[in-house]
DNA sequence: ATACAATTAATTGTCTGACAATTAAAATCG
DNA sequence: CGATTTTAATTGTCAGACAATTAATTGTAT
């Protein structure tokens, strides 16, 4: 671990740093325990505020944990699946929000990704996932829903499809950034006749899945691209008449 | 912003989480000035340290940045794309070294999302594009190059390859899962005989590309991922005779 | 000897108060 | 009016203290 700090910059950063680098590289491993913030201020040679300001941002990205007591102190975080999307879901959504990206944008790349999958799911499934898209679908022709609830149940289908992929690096990247849109896509209000057409292309696509049929899924999954842009713009057409 | 703080929890993550909320919930907005310190203890009642924990905290995530002197003070920031892929980087890259994610899945993640943009690609790419792909390949083919610098220009390439599909969520994503596989991509030995398959297919692509012909350019990224797939098992296996 | 209780030591969490460094604005002076 | 100095506000850092928590150790009674 690098001790040598340059006095310009925030010390407590410097340090961040270099522990992170110490993570990083392997030097310290998953379940290590970290000097304890006495000892880590002895040897950076700073005071113990400016080393737990140091602790503070590791533990801000889930690098490590702490607990108190005889035997506590600070430890190297197994970084787990949901921690990991939940640090991409909440940078993603507030990456789309702040840079205003536009609709369009967001759906083409959600869709391009989903489609991504779709292969392999249509190879690999489980019955499990095909119920778990089914009970969706199931939800989704309820009647009195409202269109939050649509939505979600929506999220909760393609997050079933991807995960039929069987490949926790695409499961994990994918249901990160479909749930970082979530914001843009919760503009839309679904009427009756596209919840018609949505569902009908769910069960369809569903269907797809259940007979290993990859070339029908993908063009299901454009078919549905187009629905949602449709009626994206249409949303934001209603809502720009209805402010000017 | 809640100021109503539980006892039992990390008064300072708890800071952190309604600052948090504030700037997620659009309560706090792009470039609005945080109170100081001073006045942030003042109205959760704790003391300045236990603040600027919760500053760290936030800064760490690039939800914040600070700085000194009379119009000083801490400020919403506005995530750059290059601020999101980093920690989207480290994140993933963690993730992947942690949970001992094996080369066959990385591998397959990042073909099957690369395949999900070369479409549009097709439609797309620049010249400017097209131009850093062939300076890639270039590169590729230069005699004593190392196996780092290979994969790093393999990267590069790719990077230009999802660049062209213009659209900067897709681009985003991808880097930042790319650019995570690195470390288990650099394990791979690149003899003479696979590089000149690889470069032939770099050129072929980029080939397709201009010609606008996404069904070969994925076909071609089939080849290359059945490429990679081999590469990685017989350096997986030359490791293993040599360890055992 | 064992089970249970009290003590102790290590460690993080928090507070107080202080001073240094930095920065922009305000005041001063030529 | 322009340049310089002063001032005020703010974050960065430090030192020392005490509270809270936790596990190990010690002591004690059965």
């Amino acid at each position: 671990m690098k001790t040598q700090l340059s006095p310009d910059r925030d010390l407590s950063a410097q340090i961040a740093e270099a522990i992170r680098d110490a993570i990083v590289s392997g030097q310290l491993i998953v379940d290590a325990r970290l000097p304890s913030e006495a000892e880590l201020s002895d040897t950076f040679g700073v005071s113990r505020p400016t080393v737990r300001e140091a602790l503070k941002r590791l533990a801000a990205q889930s690098l490590i944990r702490t607990r108190r007591g005889a035997t506590g102190g600070a430890y190297v975080n197994r970084l787990s699946y949901d921690e990991a999307y939940g640090q991409q879901i909440t940078t993603s959504t507030l990456l789309l929000s702040m840079n205003e990206v536009d609709f369009h944008t967001a759906c083409e790349a959600r869709f391009a990704m989903e489609r991504a999958c779709v292969a392999l799911s249509a190879q690999r499934r489980s019955a499990d996932h095909l119920a778990a898209m089914r009970a969706e679908v199931h939800r989704q022709s309820q009647p009195g829903l409202s269109d939050e609830s649509f939505c979600a149940s929506d999220v909760a289908f393609h997050r079933a499809l991807v995960d039929g992929a069987g490949n926790p690096v695409l499961s994990y990247q994918l249901a990160g950034a479909v749930e970082a849109m979530q914001p843009l896509m919760n503009m839309i209000t679904y009427s009756a006749r596209p919840r018609e057409q949505i569902i009908h292309l769910h069960t369809t696509l569903t269907d797809a899945l259940e007979n290993g049929d990859a070339a029908q899924a993908e063009t299901l999954l454009t078919e549905l691209e187009q629905i949602t842009q449709m009626l994206g713009e249409t949303t934001l057409q209603a809502r720009a008449k209805a402010k000017g």
